[in-house]
DNA sequence: TTCCGTGTCACTGAAAACAGTGACAGGTTG
DNA sequence: CAACCTGTCACTGTTTTCAGTGACACGGAA
């Protein structure tokens, strides 16, 4: 008989939470240690020294603190615990955020329950573990990055945006003017339109407008 | 004993859905009567006779025909069907909408199970039922309405949008400039910028993001 | 028939966004 | 340490958007 493995959930609706508590609860290697609903909660569980959980199912858009903060305080801590992304987005772009930043798994919200538990089960062992949706974006992208070598493509970048750009973001896409949000930040308007041109390079949009849609598309507004 | 309530569930995250199943089963007077991954699927339950349900819960956000889409479908077909939406938004206008178009509850996925088993009986009985987030938001909504009379808001109005209008606004989103628009659907520019103008005023907005904006909450992209 | 919305176009001027380049201090990381 | 990112600011252009005003034909609704 093998031991229990031990899982913590974090995400911000409640009821998906109880969904997949229903669906764990279904597998007797797997035992629930808790679940939190924000950024913060989850940092603050992991950070007592009696909290522990072999996996963490973790989703990514969480208010204030998300599913990336917490993965970089692990990073941070140099804690090296297995992270399961949970996520509505499919987008090559987040999918190699997160694994750069260590975790070990990620399901589309998308697929059956049964894959999370077979995705804790791999990851407990140490493997990894990728929904089909998943996995068949990261190998496209793979196969179709055939670009000359020393040239490495941009979607490898992905530039994380600062805190100051992601602001300026958060403005524009309430419809702030430029004089208006150096008004507001107390900054010199040159200053704004740095980060202004800085999205716009980084996110590599044409304009404000871009800038909107990309921001609502990764669901940071 | 009274008679059971059947319930249809449509999510397009099938993780959800097993959790919304599983907070329903420990009810006894509610039966799932199946659910659906997409708003084409819904609709196509719907329509067949043998299919009913008292009540259909119903997420906002699926990829092609949407909860709008849904909802505009029974109201199409004068079908009188109790919908309650189970969205990640807690969006006024959004609130808004699918109110005017008929649904009956409105639930935050951040809210509780338990709230959905509470929402489902209300409606079954004729009741509204709407989750504590969003009966704030609405009341805030109202008392925040302090309009001189005679003036109706403009969110009340909710011009239509012409054909045009619309063209222009789907370009807008996709990052077109007036002068691409122009070139594309050979206008002059002065038209364009035309139908940029009546949008802005029409839409109440102040810049081609809160077009932008507007488009996506409103699902015209 | 008159009014209104729509589709089409024009002209002007102010405001804002965008592009390019540069700078410099402070912090992190290899 | 050197390289890099971030936050901060400046200057100079060009392009685009926004605002205001106007026009005219067409078609449907009051």
């Amino acid at each position: 008989m093998k031991e229990k493995i031990y899982v913590h959930v974090a995400d911000d609706h409640k009821i998906l939470i109880e969904g997949i508590i229903a669906v764990i609860n279904t597998d007797k290697d797997i035992e629930i240690k808790g679940y939190s609903l924000t950024g913060e909660a989850v940092i603050d569980w992991f950070s007592k020294k009696e909290n522990t959980a072999d996996v963490l199912i973790l989703d990514i858009t969480m208010p204030i603190l998300d599913g990336f903060d917490v993965l970089k305080y692990f990073k941070k801590k140099k804690l090296d615990q297995k992270v399961i992304i949970l996520s509505s987005y499919d987008d090559l772009k987040i999918v190699q955020e997160v694994l750069s930043l260590g975790c070990k798994g990620y399901i589309s919200k998308s697929s059956a329950g049964e894959h999370i538990v077979s995705a804790i089960k791999a990851v407990a062992k140490g493997e990894q573990y990728f929904s089909t949706d998943i996995q068949s974006m990261l190998l496209k992208s793979i196969s179709g990055q055939m670009v000359p070598k020393g040239e490495v493509p941009d979607k490898f970048l992905l530039d994380r945006l600062s805190e100051r750009e992601l602001d300026v973001l958060k403005l524009i896409t309430k419809e702030y003017s430029t004089i208006e949000m150096a008004d507001l930040m107390n900054l010199s308007v040159n200053t704004v339109e740095t980060y202004r041109k800085r999205l716009l390079k980084k996110l590599n949009v044409k304009n404000a407008v871009g800038l909107a849609m990309y921001a609502v598309k990764n669901k940071i507004v």
